[in-house]
DNA sequence: CTGAAAGCGCTTACAG
DNA sequence: CTGAAAGCGCTTACAG
């Protein structure tokens, strides 16, 4: 491997002048600026990142702490994440904390270990603040998609509440009065804040309300899936569904078409996430639509704004998600 | 934050003898190594990586170069990669190549500088040698997916010869006798393969075989879907369709829905890539299912085998995908 | 403006 | 078996 030192030489400077050039430090002169350059052009000189960031604790690495790579949603978030970063130069350490706290601590270590630059988390619960503790050692965090009671840090989501209203507004304006909600785990920020929507909705236009008609899920295809199957198996069964995140979308889906049940006719379904293809569906679906890509950017940017300035402002960003009323409905 | 001085200062030894705890050296005496862990314990103290990396030349982050995140073959692969790495106590350095061949240069440049433990990656062209220098400097790679033309480097991939053979095979078998192939980027090894299959199908049974039907994609969604706007406007259109990879399958079923043809009635189809969502589509799609998860856990597998001897011997190892026959065809 | 030297937090030959 | 010291490849006050 060639070092600063083989540069230096080449160039016939010091070290300390080859360093400085890389920085960009203005001071040194054009002719050794030159040199330098023409040394690293001439040796194909790759400054080690390891020894940078352990001397001038400068690091060109974000972390990236998500539940679960295969949910589409988060996919999307971290392309958007991954593309802010390259524009910034910087790399991804990606983590899937699937759901599980222990998890999520052990790889918020490591974030530490590793002296990334910062870190994006969509952390596992609400109440339980896990990232205190990278916080406190000042290393800047910005929240994605959830809430963490208590803590002082930026965060971004989406209008979870009132989209939901909305969108189960309108299967009530069609006339259902039973929509099935097949929601995600309560501790999870999204999971709360879609199921007060649905309330809201039944509220707002003073319908009752059927708490049988409410299912927990683990967010999951299988999540999905199960909680559909006892929905269907209702005395008096839904005419719609309200899905609240995509996989468990595709699980409804699944138990829908096992059924033999005609979308919309027998029953109606509008879910939360839209996906690459939910116009690839028969029929394509209605959903609310989440500004995924632009989640993940603007996270991206907010952390780093608090890299540039850790002691800027802490802010919580709201995206509006799209009702986007397909065939499903 | 807390250093091995710290520590040493603490148990009263030299950081050499924690040094020598951490990295379970039996040397030291029990009394010795009591009093380092203990000293650990109060202080909760993490070594620090970047130090560590820098001195010991051990990295335990190990870099995943994929063209799409976003493509649920590749994530499903990253998946199985993360697990075994996870297992093995490695992180993931993730970077998205968008089959840019520049791109997949300088992130290949970046695991060097970032002293990566291993590199797994799915090159975005078979002829060029991305990966020479890499592997000159020493560091284990393990390709994925694809191949790479004249490198001795452990590679990982599925028959795409014989199960698309096998699949197109299939639909001729059922009477298909015009079968439109939606491929993918010439310079791809799987969009290579998976065309000489369709191609040998087609041979086996001295069926001749249209070139109009053939076309090439990006592998994503758009490209599917303008291929089979292509296909389907044929004079003489063809009455199935083979994907070769998930995305174009959706990209296609979405002009399908949009034309309005019933499948596997007016228009049969078949898809390279199980999807976890491949059933809860209407009807369920007959696919040829790739191992990905374990393609993904078998890579990674390689990796550290390689990472603990360089030296052993290259392997290619194939995976076999399975058939599946749902309802689409 | 440039260089010699110290130091980031570890590990590891080398003495003892 | 343990510790003092050198060193990994950089950066950066400090002199000059």
């Amino acid at each position: 491997m060639t070092t600063i030192k083989d540069v230096a030489k080449k160039a016939g400077v010091s070290t300390a002048t080859v360093s400085r050039v890389l920085n960009g430090d203005s001071r040194v002169t054009p002719p050794f600026r030159k040199a330098v350059l023409e040394a690293v052009e001439a040796l194909n000189y790759q400054r080690d990142r390891t020894a940078r960031r352990l001397r001038a604790k400068v690091s060109q690495t974000i972390g990236l702490i998500i539940s679960d790579i295969q949910n589409p949603f988060f996919t999307s978030v971290a392309r958007g994440v991954e593309d802010e970063a390259y524009n910034n130069g910087y790399n991804l350490l990606l983590c899937t904390s699937d759901e599980d706290l222990q998890k999520e601590r052990l790889y918020l270590d490591i974030m530490l270990a590793e002296s990334a630059a910062g870190v994006i988390i969509s952390p596992g619960s609400e109440q339980e603040n896990t990232i205190e503790p990278i916080l406190k050692a000042g290393v800047p965090v910005v929240v994605v998609d959830r809430r963490v009671e208590g803590a002082a840090v930026d965060t971004v989501m989406v209008d979870n509440f009132e989209s939901t209203r909305q969108a189960v507004g309108h299967l009530l304006d069609l006339g259902h009065r039973r929509i099935g909600f097949v929601g995600g785990p309560p501790q999870v920020t999204t999971a709360r804040e879609r199921r007060a929507g649905y309330e809201r909705a039944y509220c707002d236009r003073g319908i009752e309300l059927d708490p049988d008609l409410i299912k927990a899920s683990n967010f999951k295809l299988t999540g999905g899936y199960t909680a559909t199957c006892e929905l269907l198996e209702n005395d008096d069964p839904p005419t719609a569904l309200f899905t609240a995140n995509c996989l468990t979308t595709l699980g409804a889906l699944n138990r829908i078409h096992e059924r033999g049940l005609a979308i919309p006719q027998e029953i109606a379904i509008v879910g939360f996430d839209d996906m690459p293809w939910a116009t690839s569906l028969n029929p394509p679906l209605s959903v609310v639509a989440q500004p995924t890509y632009e989640l993940g950017r603007k996270t991206a940017q907010l952390l780093f704004r608090r890299i540039k300035d850790r002691n800027c402002d802490v802010m919580e960003v709201r995206l509006k998600p799209r009702f986007i009323v397909r065939d499903s409905c």
